[in-house]
DNA sequence: TTCATCCCTTGACATTTATCAATTGCTTTC
DNA sequence: GAAAGCAATTGATAAATGTCAAGGGATGAA
């Protein structure tokens, strides 16, 4: 399973042989059940973590038990808490697996020390935070700009590979609706495309 | 102005009285009136920004246009568009000054030189970052999360600097709401603490 | 001072979205 | 293969929030 990793790598950056062993040699592959946790709230999160095959959300959980979809995270996308890792604080979260899935985990010492070791690394690690960052700053656009239906297309057009891979009451969770408006609003824009 | 700049640097970073002079030689001071943009859509941004001294916010306008807030920066914030900065495109926001207000500016050049020459500098701009983001992965979790009051206090409680000093209408901008709501939303929770 | 502007408030009403409940069709499990 | 859950749909209704319109108070400019 380091094989997705290591293409990933390599679509990304230039590495010797070695340099990649390095990091193989760092690493461990954690594998995980559907409905299995990854993270649960009040553990303390201490990795990076990057999704070799399958999908997970993190959510939290609020006072009436309802839960509240933060992301999704699939195939060579990268996962984690990074609030408990930056605060060595308990997480506020839960990440679970939305299918089983396969999850490569280097530590924080461990990442640290790449990063120190192998400037490229360290450089697109960079580049990915800053993504990550406009990502969420369109996210908080959409969530403040747009009526339930916008939201849902907004969705389907920016994760295509998402919106038919996880439920539709995750989904809802994801955008902030509830799932039935959600169901409505896909049968309204159906009849709307007709 | 540089003063404010160079106190704030000095509480993150312990940094040589060259080096001060260094950064310090490599940054401008931009004064912004009332209304005065510092940013305008369709511009592309070069800059890493921080306020100085003053007020000001970065919004969209949509198709009706109608302005959504998407952050404001007092004294002592960074600020900038990232996407325009990182993808060398058009921006789709504007930034313009709430209140008189004066701006550090650093090229994107002279910005990624002084990380690659001062690696404290460069490790305070990750911390930056990494806050940063967390920052909007809460504000995500508040908006799909809160309803309009909960929201509000959630962000008097965050940001008390920003409550009084905002017109209530970017608040309401802000917080995906409207003026009319918000108001009312004040209204009630005044009556609830008597 | 006076006028104009801006911002906030308030009311009446419309719209959107949530809530609750029932039903159906699928998976999953035994 | 039957039973038990889970997800999605649909309807009826309620609640939250938005829209439109009017008015008032502060602030700044002439």
């Amino acid at each position: 399973m380091y094989e997705v990793f290591q293409s990933y790598l390599n679509s990304k950056i230039k590495l010797s042989e070695d340099q990649s062993k390095y990091i193989q040699s760092l690493s461990t592959i954690k594998k995980l059940r559907k409905r299995q946790y990854l993270l649960q709230e009040g553990d303390i999160w201490k990795y990076n973590a990057f999704v070799c095959s399958g999908c997970l959300r993190t959510y939290s959980l609020d006072d009436k038990g309802y839960e509240h979809i933060i992301g999704f995270a699939i195939e060579n996308w990268w996962l984690g808490d990074r609030e408990s890792l930056l605060s060595g604080e308990p997480s506020r979260f839960n990440i679970d697996a939305i299918e089983d899935s396969q999850i490569l985990l280097i530590t924080k010492e461990n990442f640290d020390k790449i990063c120190q070791e192998i400037p490229p690394f360290n450089n697109m690690v960079n580049s990915i935070l800053q993504h990550s960052f406009i990502a969420s700053q369109n996210r908080i656009h959409a969530a403040i700009s747009y009526s339930a239906e916008e939201k849902y297309l907004n969705f389907v057009n920016k994760y295509p590979a998402l919106a038919n891979r996880v439920p539709q009451s995750m989904i809802a969770s994801y955008l902030g609706i509830t799932p039935e408006t959600l169901s409505r609003v896909r049968n309204q824009s159906v009849k709307k495309v007709k």
